[in-house]
DNA sequence: GCCGTTTTCGGCCCGACTGTTTTCAGTCG
């Protein structure tokens, strides 16, 4: 798979053109970036079609040269531009407030070449003595480096709520503060948090900015303005927060929730509207009288489309879809009656059945499936055929103790060779049979396919749990094809799981848009170890609505009868 | 370098903040 290394080196020529000081090239080779960075299938699968100028922002000449990167694992344009600019451009380009020009200038006057040379150069106080440097750039830059040295991964969603929470009631003690909205990635729900967003609506800004600036968990003010302030959180997290006019708050939110790509499309659909849109409000194009901006709906109205809903603003065909009135209906909490693979003490769970059941009442579920490990791994204490008969036995104790339906089940491992420890026989006894691959995650990609595949055509299996098995910030997703997984999921009968584990968050919504196309249908589940960890399922949510999927696609959403009956094996 | 219901040529989203200037260029989102 090398969408990932193309993605990077049209980044980098990107990166190199603008350093040159070429027009508009720089756009096209980042759009094209962008677009295969979010690909879900195989770039050398679209190449093998010959496909490759399908994909939106690839022509004749970005197509040439993907063309050789596949097939010599080389690309001669851009070791030729590597050659000519000298400077380690790809590091240099990191470091906050250091763009190509400023690189440019440096590299002619002091011939700096990376972060090695520019450390040095500050350090001589050398910097200083350039035009448009100064002592305050040295600094900016210092610190730049410091950051990029010691800098957090992206934040978990799943971190980032609390903040957000607590953001929004700082300011809410305040009257001079009407309303406070947060947008950006974290609006999107995006499995990861850059940094975050606010909008605020005050007709007094300069009170804003200073209790913003002051807020407790405040370690440093990037920058201050007089509607527009950015600051550091002690956790190294980066909240910028803007105040707005109530007349600009629609036009603002729109383009602070992004993402970017959604917003450029969208002010070319306002152009064509004879209109011109910036977070200042829809404007006529002849004039420049104010026509919408208040709230988003307005905007999408005055442009004859439908509201987007912020998970589905990434450019990946929501625009054209609410200008044709097909946006799909996403599902809402609500309409989720229960809740697919739990854990208990039975096997590496910190609750009993009971709790857990108890507690999915609680919430106001329909149904819990309980699926504790069966299998070889034995960190996670996995049941055997013996405990497993003890362990069917207590579930169904607890379904007489409790309202709501309890499925039983297990979360069974998928071996080396694609095949179950457990007969076909004893997996149709259980209710619900999630199975995943936790061990041998080493494989190359055809033949982890394969393995998962043979699991999923000869075993009764309702649910394929985790699919990719990535953990965020931790480890990366399995090498695996994962569109033949989807096409063998559909043809077995099979669900595909949402897993809301914070740290897992698989598939993603690109994964589960991918496998819509293939008509596949999805299981959400929490894969709660503890009992706190039951209201993940609204992650999963996220998950699905950003990608796309709509009730009839999700079996949690289903009423019981018929989730029982799709559970059912031949 | 890409793209097309005004187009195969001539456009390509738009504005705030900062540091270093004395009106602006660079960077960011």
């Amino acid at each position: 798979m090398k969408n990932l290394e193309i993605t990077k080196i049209l980044n980098n020529i990107a990166d190199i053109l603008e350093l040159q000081d070429i027009q508009f090239k720089p756009q096209a080779y980042r759009k094209a970036a962008m677009a295969i960075e979010s690909l879900t299938e195989d770039i050398e699968d679209i190449y093998k079609r010959g496909e490759l100028e399908e994909i939106p922002g690839v022509g004749k000449h970005i197509a040439e040269k993907i063309e050789e990167f596949i097939k010599t694992g080389k690309l001669k344009y851009y070791q030729k531009l590597k050659k000519e600019v000298k400077v380690d451009i790809e590091e240099l380009n990191e470091i906050p407030f250091l763009g190509p020009k400023k690189i440019k200038y440096l590299y002619q006057k002091l011939k700096i070449k990376n972060i090695k040379d520019l450390e040095r150069a500050i350090i001589q106080k050398k910097l200083r003595e350039l035009t448009g440097f100064g002592e305050k750039t040295e600094q900016i830059i210092l610190e730049g480096i410091a950051f990029l040295k010691s800098r957090p991964k992206r934040f978990l969603y799943i971190h980032a709520l609390p903040i957000v929470e607590e953001i929004k009631k700082y300011f809410s003690k305040y009257d001079f503060v009407k309303k406070i909205e947060i947008a950006g990635s974290f609006r999107r729900a995006k499995e990861t948090i850059g940094d975050l967003d606010f909008l605020v609506i005050s007709t007094e800004p300069g009170k804003v900015m200073e209790v913003f600036t002051k807020m407790p968990d405040v370690k440093e003010v990037l920058a201050r303005g007089e509607t527009k302030s950015s600051v550091r959180l002690s956790n190294g997290m980066q909240v910028d927060l803007r105040v707005v006019k109530e007349k600009e708050f629609g036009s603002a939110l729109l383009y602070f929730i992004g993402n970017k790509q959604h917003n450029v499309e969208l002010r070319k659909i306002a152009l064509k509207k004879g209109y011109t849109l910036s977070e200042y409000g829809l404007f006529n194009l002849e004039g420049k009288k104010w026509a919408a901006g208040r709230t988003e709906e307005e905007i999408y109205k005055k442009l004859g489309m439908r509201y987007i809903e912020p998970e589905l603003r990434e450019n990946t065909g929501e625009l054209k879809a609410s200008l044709q009135n097909s946006l799909p209906k996403l599902i809402t909490t609500k309409e989720v009656n229960g809740v697919f693979h739990n854990h208990t003490k039975w096997s590496d769970g910190n609750n009993n059945i009971l709790e857990m059941a108890q507690k999915a009442e609680e919430m106001k579920l329909k149904f819990i499936s309980f699926n504790d490990h069966f299998g070889t791994m034995g960190i996670t204490n996995p049941l055997d055929e013996k405990r497993l008969k003890k362990y069917l036995d207590e579930i169904e104790k607890v379904q007489k103790k409790v309202g709501i339906k309890v499925f039983s089940g297990v979360e069974i491992d998928i071996m080396k060779n694609g095949s179950l420890p457990l007969t076909r026989k004893k997996l149709k006894e259980l209710d619900v049979v999630i199975a995943a691959v936790h061990t041998s995650i080493k494989m190359d990609a055809k033949t982890m396919t394969e393995r998962v595949c043979k699991a999923l055509q000869n075993n009764p299996i309702n649910i394929l749990a985790h699919p990719t098995d990535r953990l965020i910030n931790e480890r990366n997703p399995l090498n695996i094809n994962l569109e033949k997984v989807f096409d063998t999921a559909k043809q077995n009968d099979v669900y595909l799981e949402i897993n809301g584990s914070p740290k897992r968050m698989d598939l993603s919504g690109e994964h589960i848009k991918s496998a819509l196309e293939r008509r596949c249908r999805f299981a959400l589940s929490t894969d709660a170890h503890d009992l706190t960890h039951l209201p993940f399922y609204s992650l999963s949510i996220n998950l699905a609505r950003r990608g796309w999927a709509e009730k009839k696609d999700i079996l949690n959403c289903w009423s019981l009868p018929k989730i029982e009956k799709a559970l059912i094996k031949s």
